[in-house]
DNA sequence: GCGACAG
DNA sequence: ATCTTGTCGC
């Protein structure tokens, strides 16, 4: 299913608005719940895919069973950019959409997968901590590349990981999910522990090194971007 | 003050 | 994120 959606009332409009946000909110994150066991239940995969040039953005949703990483549900939504792109700002560009795409599953998404951070960010609250308190969903943070926090050394194993430090909290950690291949980032979004977020990751990379729930909501975003792209008239 | 900076 | 040719490797 294919939503369109709006911009929440109230969305921050500017840079200051949004740090309120940030601060108003980061109090809400859960972090002593275990969160859902790897392998049962199903996983969701979030993405997001932009046209700038006309200011559209489409979100996908996709929900696999968490054993089987088969499909069970996919859904997307599209509608007007929210936010430019600022670091340590992307949730206020990529919620408003995600919301739509979640909202239009009729399957429960269990854990959500998403595309960034969520404590391992400049003022602990990314993206995957800020969706996790706006939706009350389990949410995990899977990035492709280093953000705020420096790690050490990882292994060259599959399973190998670096603490990713905020003084002494561990607020993320760099997990090799292929042997001999850059890691991913892991952090906790929402109601759930690091080690189970990890743990999570592993079980949903048997052979790519991103996440399968984020690799099939990546091709399902973009494509429906460019549905909505394909003959569009310069004007709207 | 100067760069770096998830997607 | 997106743009974008060739090139190396399984």
């Amino acid at each position: 299913m294919r939503t369109i959606t709006g911009i929440p009332e109230g969305w921050p409009e500017d840079e200051a608005a949004a740090l309120a946000v940030q601060d108003a909110l980061r109090g809400r994150v859960v972090r002593d719940e275990t969160g859902p066991a790897p392998g049962t239940g199903t996983v969701t995969g979030i993405d997001v895919a932009y046209d700038d040039e006309r200011g559209v953005v489409a979100a996908a949703a996709v929900v696999l069973d968490a054993a089987t990483l088969d499909v069970v549900e996919e859904a997307t939504a599209v509608g007007r950019v929210a936010f430019p792109y600022v670091p340590g700002l992307l949730a206020f560009r990529e919620i408003p959409a995600v919301l739509g795409a979640l909202e239009a599953l009729d399957a429960a998404p269990g854990l959500v997968v998403c595309d960034g951070y969520g404590l391992a960010h400049p003022r602990r609250f990314g993206l995957a901590s800020h969706l996790g308190v706006l939706t009350g969903l389990p949410t995990v943070g899977v990035a492709k590349k280093p953000f705020v926090f420096a790690h050490g050394e990882v292994g060259p194993e599959r399973g190998a990981a670096a603490a990713l430090l905020d003084g002494a909290d561990e607020v993320g950690r760099a997990l090799r999910t292929r042997a001999g291949v850059k890691p991913v980032y892991v952090s906790v979004g929402h109601r759930v522990t690091l080690d189970n977020a990890c743990a999570h990751v592993l079980a949903l990379t048997p052979q790519f090194r991103i996440p399968e729930t984020t690799r099939r909501a990546d091709r399902l975003c973009r494509d429906a971007l460019l549905d909505v792209t394909a003959g569009w008239r310069p004007g709207t």
